[in-house]
DNA sequence: TTGCAAAGTTAGGCAAGACTAACTATATTT
DNA sequence: AAATATAGTTAGTCTTGCCTAACTTTGCAA
């Protein structure tokens, strides 16, 4: 290997990716600004941001115009929202995970777990999907479950005279 | 709030935390060098994170002694373990992802989910179990569906004729 | 068309977390 | 007990990622 390629983008520039990628596909361009309150980011952060994505080939910036993804970006872009929606779609309509909390904890998680992880839960979804068509429904059954186990566990709770 | 207590820590201290912890668990003792060897990092890094841990009130340090953790730091690293178990079984035992795999990938995911989503996770693998108990094993079942999507994936691929 | 507000950039700084190299303390061996 | 190997620390540096403050550019309104 001669010039070691650097896919591997940090948590930080997956996320500016993803809200670029975002941005784009709602209103056909991403300014800076938008990026920056979609992170929660000062203005500057993306800035540089910019600049290092630019560097890695994944964006077209240019200093005061507006910013696109390169076909690289595109596609480092697409398997990032498609790991977070995995992720979030698991976290909803199998755990029965709140929305907001769900779509936190995908964007916080789906840097962390590798191919074989996120094949795998692809998978469990579709698994689940199917059942449920079949007429066994996990996802509501385990709500179930988690209710009447929550509804114990509060009994016990009462019972234990938690000592902290 | 007068003091607001710092409970947040670094996904970096909790590695550093859980590796005490399991060494201590292990050996009584946890040595420096064995933190290094543990996390892949180096010596110098080990003693500035016990510096810090000891700020925090969560280990014994004193130069030159072996570590041990507070109350707290037990606590604490007791919290941190039980996430990394709960989605390593899920990974393993569910997912069916192999074992290295999954102990590395729920010890990077660990940190990034939060109480709901590891509550809803653990009674998701109790509710599995039971299942399995009742005769329905869901684990077992989606291995074979997994393993059966593969194969038609790979059938997929033959016709497609893939286009990148 | 000038002139101001909003958007974007640059400069400079800070904190976390890691590294290497050089030093010090402890342990082991003879 | 002295020599040496191993473990641990300190000092100094680097990178990443964020910030604020001050500046520049752009675009819109008077």
């Amino acid at each position: 290997m001669v010039t070691a390629k650097n896919n591997n983008l940090s948590a930080s520039l997956e996320d500016y990716l993803e809200a670029i990628f975002n941005l784009a596909d709602k209103s056909s361009v991403a300014r800076s600004k938008d990026i920056a309150k979609l992170l929660g980011v000062s203005k500057s952060s993306v800035t540089g941001a910019l600049q290092v994505l630019k560097e890695k080939k994944l964006a077209n910036y240019k200093p005061y115009d507006s910013v696109t993804l390169t076909k690289a970006g595109r596609a480092a872009a697409t398997e990032i929202v498609r790991k977070h929606n995995i992720l979030k779609s698991f976290f909803v309509n199998v755990l029965g995970v709140e929305i907001d909390i769900a779509q936190h904890a995908a964007c916080k998680a789906e840097h962390t777990l590798g191919p074989e992880v996120i094949a795998r839960l692809l998978s469990f979804i579709e698994f689940v999907t199917k059942n449920s068509e079949k007429g066994y429904d996990l996802a509501d059954r385990f709500k179930k479950f988690y209710k009447n186990s929550k509804r114990i566990g509060k009994k016990a709770e009462k019972t234990w005279k938690t000592s902290n």
